[in-house]
RNA sequence: GCGCCCGUAGCUCAGUUGGAUAGAGCGUCUGACUACGAAUCAGAAGGCCGCAGGUUCGAGCCCUGCCGGGCGCACCA
């Protein structure tokens, strides 16, 4: 049986964001006239503990250091002027000065599940560009790359809850050093034709992460294959024949094989610019006139960097970044310069673009240099937000002051570098992974991971162990589904531990990649949340198939004027709230995920709504409770922790299988 | 050398602009399944929050110094 959400409920939002922001009109006008406050000080925090009540005040703390007084009597004082408070039951003073506020449960809980206004939300942006994954094609992608891909993919479905115009961009540096060398190997080491790469079958990420290694290895040992690779790398540059089309081929088909994996994460994009449409498109000698002209960067005649094109640095004067080498050639961070440049539309021109990718009728676009029969366009984003790891950060800095440099200062300020740590390997995970530790990094606690050296976990690989586990405990506990959905539910599963892997960490936490941790499904874990989701809707799915009645009809809003908490236990009616408030929090743990960039707090939040949902399935039944009212009661508390978490599961971008 | 980041329970980590009793998960130990699904729940043990000063009504959080670890600072990407 499918779960059919009912229309009404389709558009709840938790709304204590909501609450809060109309107290806060209340109080500042109610105290405003005694005390010295602005809107700003007034802040509403949760309380420690719902015996404190549901809101607290802190305000009498910095108006007794502003008065000279003491917290406890402006407190009480404050207290009396707020006893009035539409929606709030009580106030009390508590502590050294806090002012606590009982909320109106009855009112809140009929208006959260009654209220079809919109989420507290609001869009701030014309169009938001989120660019994440930028994995170079030219080998498998790996765990490194699954973080950032889901840390982007996150943010953007944040975004779009939030009700912003979003675009995904993925970067393909398809004609890029990393892309030459494993050219050179099929090439020069490989003497293979182009039709020869055809015959290659299998998983051709694999084939060319091996083959990376070996060409990184040959390339140390023999130095003078140096000129010959940066041949390579010029006949690339300016797509000349045969190099670029062995460029060309490896980058689509490694490209085909990153769009897969990050597909099984439900991961996707619109746009993926390359590399090779910049330098076509010219797109650099543009950018470098306007940083020419507006003296941005200028020619060194003298020093180290004698006749190469730099730019000074805000913060270290001494120190000057080069964006054109001697030789004429640009820098990585120029060719990332004019791309950002693009990103905001002020270029002045954009790429042509072609279909890369049909995914359930959405496409995938790529970029091309040469003109093509689709008027589509991207690009031209009033905030751009780039997923990229901290050990570029000094990197995202000279994009950002060369844009602040150009004079454009409003897109300086919103072009965010969003950076996370790097995941690292643990020694247990790198043997087993066969992968041998040299003398020197021995006694190292992890190891980088590092796509020349073939030090990896590799993310299909992963994928493909844990839904082998998942396989086999669904296997166990649901024997007589098909062979099909054992498979798909083993997928939903594997996909949720991964994701939640990967954002349950803060984004400075360097992860030190463990098997055993990454396999787990008990605990707070991926599959602990989907468990959760499962079991909530097979109460409703139970209570169909029992009563025959549809639980749309018991779920009616109407109900709400008419319930009775005075009918619930002391218990029960503190469990009950505890579970109402807390789910009511998701819309403003999503704007703080999304200001801090953190969105472990929304990992968090959503494993404690888990937590605090299952200990209350425990302790509660619903079906079999013989009075009808309280039953429904339940129902209904139920219900509305099963949206809330419906659609913070979905912000993560895991799915809830119908059984597991 | 300069810059950025991290030291919190045995392990891995949270800890809202400084605020009420420092919290989770894993692991360990003890309980709970003729079931609204035990991938769960209830409970126990486990902490000079790296060290030393300072700021104040109040510091895991802010400032200074020290110790220990990581990452940047390419005419690589």
């Amino acid at each position: 049986m499918q779960l059919v959400r009912p229309k009404i409920f389709v558009i709840i939002k938790s709304t204590m964001l909501k609450t809060k922001k109309e107290l806060k009109e209340k109080i500042v006008s109610k105290l405003s006239s005694e005390f010295p406050l602005s809107a700003e000080e007034v802040e509403l925090t949760s309380t420690p503990d719902q015996k404190f009540g549901d809101l607290a005040l802190s305000i009498a703390f910095p108006l007794a250091k502003k008065l000279k007084t003491n917290p406890r009597a402006i407190a009480s004082r404050a207290a009396e002027l707020l006893s009035d408070l539409e929606g709030v039951e009580k106030v009390e003073v508590a502590g050294a000065g806090y002012i606590n506020l009982y909320l109106d449960r009855k009112k809140f809980f009929s208006e959260k599940f009654a209220n079809l206004e919109k989420t507290g939300l609001n869009p701030e942006e014309k169009k938001v560009i989120v660019e994440h994954t930028n994995i170079n094609p030219n080998k498998a992608a790996h765990v490194g790359h699954l973080r950032n891909a889901c840390l982007g993919d996150t943010l953007v479905r944040c975004l779009r809850y939030k009700g912003e115009k979003v675009e995904v961009q993925n970067y393909i540096d398809d004609t890029g050093v990393q892309v030459v060398d494993v050219v050179y190997g099929l090439m020069e080491l490989e003497k293979k034709s182009l039709t020869d790469l055809d015959k290659i079958e299998g998983k051709f990420d694999y084939y060319c992460w091996d083959l990376y290694t070996r060409v990184s290895r040959f390339l140390a040992e023999n130095q003078q294959a140096q000129a010959k690779r940066a041949e390579i790398l010029k006949r690339i540059e300016h797509g000349l024949s045969p190099e670029a089309d062995y460029a060309y081929y490896v980058s689509r088909r490694i490209l085909r094989a990153h769009l897969a994996t990050m597909k099984r994460l439900n991961i996707t994009y619109d746009v993926l610019p390359c590399e090779s449409s910049i330098l076509g498109l010219k797109f650099w000698e543009k950018a470098f006139q306007m940083l020419r002209d507006s003296q941005t960067i200028h020619f060194s005649q003298e020093g180290e960097s004698a006749g190469c094109w730099v730019m000074k640095l805000e913060d270290e004067p001494e120190r000057e970044k080069i964006i054109v080498r001697s030789d004429g050639t640009v820098t990585y961070v120029g060719k990332d310069i004019a791309y950002q440049l693009w990103k905001f539309g002020l270029l002045g021109q954009d790429f042509y673009y072609e279909p890369f990718v049909e995914d359930n009728g959405r496409t995938i676009w790529i970029s091309s240099a040469r003109p093509t029969p689709y008027d589509v366009h991207f690009g031209a984003g009033s905030k751009v937000y780039n997923v990229i790891d901290v050990r570029q950060s000094y990197l995202q800095k000279v994009v950002v002051q060369s844009l602040k440099s150009l004079g454009y200062k409003e897109q300086a300020s919103r072009s965010i570098h969003f950076s996370y740590e790097m995941v690292a390997l643990s020694p247990k995970s790198l043997s087993e992974i066969n992968v041998e530790i040299s003398e020197e990094d021995k006694d190292r606690t992890f190891l980088e991971v590092s796509g020349r050296k073939g030090i990896g976990v590799k993310a299909d690989d992963l994928l493909d162990r844990l839904e082998e586990k998942a396989f086999e405990e669904v296997a166990k506990r649901n024997p007589d589904l098909p062979l099909s959905s054992k498979q798909q539910i083993a997928r939903q599963i594997a996909c949720a531990a991964v994701r939640y892997f990967m954002l349950k960490y803060a984004r400075n936490s360097l992860i030190v990649f463990d098997f055993d941790e990454a396999l787990n499904f008990e605990g707070e874990t991926g599959p602990y949340l989907q468990y959760t989701a499962v079991r909530l809707r097979s109460i409703f799915r139970k209570f169909q198939e029992k009563t025959g009645i549809s639980y749309q009809e018991i779920l009616r809003p109407e109900l709400l004027k008419n319930i009775n908490l005075e009918k619930l236990s002391p218990e029960e009616a503190r469990d009950f709230w505890e579970l109402i408030v807390y789910a009511s929090g998701l819309d403003e743990e999503v704007l703080r995920s999304i200001i801090t960039l953190e969105f472990a707090n929304l990992a968090k939040f959503t494993f404690n709504l888990c937590q605090k949902f299952n200990s209350y399935y425990h302790n509660y039944q619903v079906l079999a409770e013989k009075d009808e009212e309280l039953r429904t009661f339940r129902l209904m508390t139920i219900y509305f922790v099963h949206e809330i978490l419906c659609q913070a599961l979905d912000l993560m971008g895991i799915q809830i299988p119908e059984k597991m």
